[in-house]
Parts: C-alpha cells; structure tokens; sequence
DNA sequence: CTTGACAATAAGTTACAGCTTATATAACTA
DNA sequence: TAGTTATATAAGCTGTAACTTATTGTCAAG
C-alpha cells in the first residue's frame, strides 16, 4: 500500500518554526542530530522529538551509521503536501481572470429588495 | 509592509481535516458559514471558529453581504505556503540525480577505523 | 417593530504539543 | 574493559487547540 497521505501530520509538522529550520537545512544535504541542534538553545532530546515528528509525518528519513542517525529529506512525504496545495494554486490561477477577482475590489452586487436568494 | 509571512499559522491551519475541507471547497468558489458547515456534524460555532483560524492566517478572505459573511482563497497567504515548499522541492530535484538517492538505497560508505570526522 | 435567519463571541472542558531533566542504550576509542 | 560520544526514551509541566452549549448582534422580511 502506498504510504498514506499522513497529510495532518505532515503539515503540523511544517506548523513549528523549529522543524522548518531542519528541514531547511536538510535541503543542504544529510545531517546528524548534534549538527541539526547546534543552532538551537534547545537541547537534545527536543530535538530528537522533532526528528520524531518529522519522522512520524514522512518527511524526514534514517540512514544508520554507527551511533550517528543520519537525516535526509523523504521525497514522497514532501510531494504530497505539494500536490495538495497546487489544488489551491490551480484554483487561484482559475479564478484570477474570472469572477472572484472582480468580487474582492469591487462593490458587491447587492442582493436587492425583491431578490430571492 | 507586506503581510508578515504567518508560516506558523498558515501550516498550522492546513493540518486540521475540516480547515483543508473547507478551503478544498472555497477552491471552487465562494461560500457562506451555514453553506460550509452543511457537510459536518459540527456546530455552526465551531466552523466560524475554523474560519477564524483560516483568516489570521492568511488563507481566507471575507466580503459582507447583508447578515452574510462569504468567503473566498485569499492568495498571498497561499502563495507564501507555496514558495516555501518550493524550496523543499527543488532541493530534492537535486539530490535526485546526484548523491543523497544512491547514500539511501546502497551500503553507506561507512568511516572507517584511523578516519577522522 | 417584531420575527427569524445568519453569524460571531464567551465560557468551560478535554486532549495533546512542546519543552524540560533524568536516564537508558549502543557503538566507537583508548 | 572502562570511558566517552551519539542518540533515544521516560516522566512531568504548561500552554493552547478544538470542540461544546449558551448567548448576543445584525440585517431583512413582513
């Protein structure tokens, strides 16, 4: 089966500013935990909780090398958050030169005395 | 000065089932609290709440029509979400044809013993 | 001007997220 | 084998998210 969306998770996980910054730096490429934390004041295991998360939302990935961790980006996890918001974007494309645009600055309508809804 | 990015917020709000249902519906156009609530078996309280969220984070906007309050996408907060995601994504473009996808399906290299890290 | 529909706000409850410190586990190093 | 390093797990605390019911505000219709 294929992986489940686990897309809650996943955007919770994007929802703390923490684990944004260790995703940025795992675009750079692979990082064990000590090198994930050491821009942090937080300590270890926060950050071993966050790695969980992450872990847990399928964005993060685990490659063992002796006792080091090692993390990576996980390609699928990301992708489907990124297909869900292009539904967004694909609608916003849509709407841009139609109607809704219209709408938002200008004075509405009006539903008029007589008018049914 | 330009909308503060909200990124907490904004992912925060896509991590919640009934928020994505909600603007998965706003993508096909405008709607009302009582016309978003009818798929839910929540109270109408708890979806203005929902819409509340949305809205300090930038993801919905509002127009006034008699007692009606419709709502529609708002872009920018969208499209922020979007370009920090774009990030992700391109870095996993690179990686894809260059080290990190061979490291994740062979063998590490693996330190070895008189190697300094 | 009263009624009914649409929507927001308030207050209270429960559950869980995100830290902390303390401790455990496992693999290198000497 | 004993010490050190890298990481995970456990337990406890505190704040906040997501509901509920009750109530209030506001417009429109008659």
């Amino acid at each position: 089966m294929h992986a489940a969306p686990k897309l809650n998770a996943a955007f919770a996980a994007l929802a703390d500013p923490t684990r944004r910054a260790i995703l940025a730096r795992l675009a750079t490429g692979e990082a064990t935990v000590m090198e994930l934390a050491k821009p942090f004041q937080m300590s270890q295991p926060a950050i071993s909780q966050h790695l969980k998360v992450l872990e847990d939302a399928g964005l993060v990935a685990l490659r063992v090398d002796g006792t080091r961790r090692p993390r990576r980006l996980a390609k699928p996890g990301i992708e489907a958050m990124d297909q869900w918001l292009a539904m967004l974007r694909k609608a916003l494309e849509k709407s841009y030169d139609r109607l809704d645009e219209i709408l938002a600055g200008m004075e509405p309508p009006k539903t008029k005395k007589g008018e049914k809804r």
